[in-house]
DNA sequence: TCGAGCGATTGGAACGTTCCAATTTCAGGC
DNA sequence: GCCTGAAATTGGAACGTTCCAATCGCTCGA
């Protein structure tokens, strides 16, 4: 068997394998062997160059699109290009210029839809500033998503988003020294790297006052659990409980941010007497848990009860599902990572920068009036 | 304004810009500047092996972990290494090994949730032969998706799995030529690259079995629309409605694999008489349009009308929408076009190979017997 | 007719690795 | 003390680009 070492020094962390003395027996299937061509070998700048008639520098000028080149030779550069299907190699150019015009991107769950619209705002505004993004995942899990890290870093890439990272906090700060770094969805405070967030506490407190807006006072709260925004939007929930008076209703029981402790939580909830009218969730798929617990005991939504959710998913758009939730702008909120990176990539800033973008309530059908006038 | 040639010869493409006289004048934002060096000098192999005392080749044999360097030796190239902060330049290794081991998987569309199994699939999978994924998106959009696949490709990835492609079938197959490929979700013939996919005529079958087994017979289908999957899961539908003898209720309207044209699929079907007692859906968000269609026209479900889903999706699973859905192995699909590249990759294999899974059957609660009988 | 000046073109030196063949080191047997 | 061979280590040549300074070839004015 392999072991694994770890280097660990300061901010900075590697693996290393340290094999035992018999060779390449343990070792990947069997894949350690000549790699074999399977397609031919690829053309370079050189074959191109021969083709053409001119000198390979000619031809990198025509490829980076120089104005200096003559039409003859721009002319009989391309035609070899495409006679020969030549590529460029990303790899050698990165290698001579160091710097690579690539962005990585970990996002920690793909498939949690809520990322989608931060990816879609960070491809765009990469493109428009004329990167490349690439994107890795830890598939959930901490050390795949260091892993992930990890290569993006060895292939250079010039700047890295980390989107909702679970990893922990000093990691991220050592990887922030080694290249420009923004966080999203996830605050950080270091000297090291930039984040882009939400203000929790403002979403909780928009959340609760449209309750109370609405004539509710039994307002509770099912929170994220151990999860990292959790805190924020539970102190946020309860600070706008205080604030409007309403500090002797305040109830939050335990949830997640899926939907299976939303319903755990809503079943909890459901225990307790007098019942809430209004039901803050975590975040929308929690909010779909503590709803279907609540339509399975007959309580109907959302006349007997409001119900809230957070980050304002496709989930909740659905016409069927229509929930009331807080929406992050998450499109903007890609954008932004991009432009922090930009900044201090291509114009060189290098004090810290933590922006907070504002949440809003999206108002949909699980929201109404208190039942029979409250308390 | 820069002007953009595209140079096409036979199945290769790429684009070279074309600068006007005028210079760096309307260039990007002010980038092509020197890029300012945000970070100190990364150190290199020759620094770590000045520091341990040794030549850059034992370094590079210590990083690769052969089992030849003495332990000292070892001990000081690794203590070197981690007071440097060290990390090796996967672009100069790639250079030099003319491979990688990354693969490049580009997904149409990363905020479809039907993708994040698959992308899970391919992740694990991937890990275990040691190959490092990276991720890409066309947005949506087909010239991106193009984009996404040449920065892969000009990246010199080992090999490239497209998920969903929404580009044409001659540029993938151009793409083929290039690298080791393989389709994912859409069928693919030509000798250069491989598919998997799942079997839609299939799915479609059982899906109207399902129907019939309950008592329906006139089972309607919301189509596709233009998209890739949908002629086959029509014609599937079409042919196992003839298989039972039902050739005589076949009704398509379109609709297409997102939530509105899923309403208006089925705000299509409910001005027929008489209305069909269940309604297959191209796909599951093209089915919650129509459940959300029928439920505003005062039908229940699956009381009035048996609705079902196709892929499975996180949101069919939803408690509070629970849509009996075809499901698709996605995870394992996605696992099998790893395997399949590494088999291209690392065995040499060079005939095309086309994999057909089989769709299965997930019933929950939106279909039910026929109401009243039938006919 | 000649050089100045400018645009177009070129060859060689990087970039940071791995690979390979060659060299050094060292233990052990005679 | 020397030779042998294996183990450990090493320097130089790739890999495919870009960058830079230098050169080439014209045109034009004196």
């Amino acid at each position: 068997m392999d072991a694994e070492f770890w280097v660990y020094f300061g901010t900075f962390q590697w693996n290393v394998p340290i094999l035992n003395s018999k060779p390449e027996s343990s070792q990947v299937p069997s894949s350690r062997k000549p790699p074999r061509p399977n397609q031919r070998k690829r053309p370079t700048i050189l074959d191109v160059a021969r083709r053409a008639g001119v000198s390979k520098s000619l031809v990198s000028l025509v490829i980076r699109g120089d104005a200096r080149v003559s039409p003859s030779n721009r002319g009989a550069v391309l035609e070899a290009v495409a006679e020969l299907g030549y590529r460029p190699n990303a790899m050698a150019r990165g290698l001579v210029q160091r710097r690579t015009r690539m962005v990585g991107v970990v996002v920690s769950d793909l498939s949690n839809p809520f990322f989608g619209d931060v990816v879609s705002g960070i491809q765009r505004r990469a493109r428009e500033l004329e990167y490349t993004v690439l994107f890795s995942t830890g598939d959930r899990q901490q050390d795949l998503e260091v892993e992930a890290i990890e290569s993006l870093l060895e292939l250079r890439v010039d700047g890295l988003i980390l989107a909702g990272p679970r990893i922990e906090f000093e990691t991220i700060e050592g990887f922030g020294r080694s290249a420009p770094l923004v966080v999203l969805h996830r605050p950080t405070a270091d000297d090291w790297s930039d984040s882009v967030t939400n203000d929790d506490p403002k979403g909780a407190q928009i959340a609760v006052e449209h309750c109370a807006s609405l004539g509710h006072t039994r307002i509770a709260h099912i929170d994220g659990g151990p999860g990292a925004g959790a805190q924020a939007r539970r102190e946020g929930y309860e600070q706008a409980m205080h604030r409007l008076g309403l500090e002797r209703h305040i109830l939050v029981v335990t949830g997640g941010f899926t939907e299976k402790p939303g319903r755990r939580g809503a079943q909890e909830l459901l225990s307790r007497r007098p019942l809430p009218t209004a039901v803050f969730a975590a975040n929308d798929l929690c909010a779909l848990g503590a709803l279907n617990a609540f339509e399975e005991s007959g309580l109907t939504i959302p006349e007997d009860i409001s119900l809230l959710g957070y980050d304002n998913t496709s989930v909740a758009a659905l016409r069927h599902v229509s929930l009331t939730s807080i929406h992050q702008p998450s499109v903007r909120m890609g954008r932004m990572a991009v432009d922090r990176l930009f900044e201090r990539i291509d114009k060189g800033r290098t004090e810290p920068r933590h922006d907070v973008v504002s949440p809003s309530l999206v108002v949909r059908d699980t929201t109404g009036p208190v039942p029979g006038g409250g308390e």
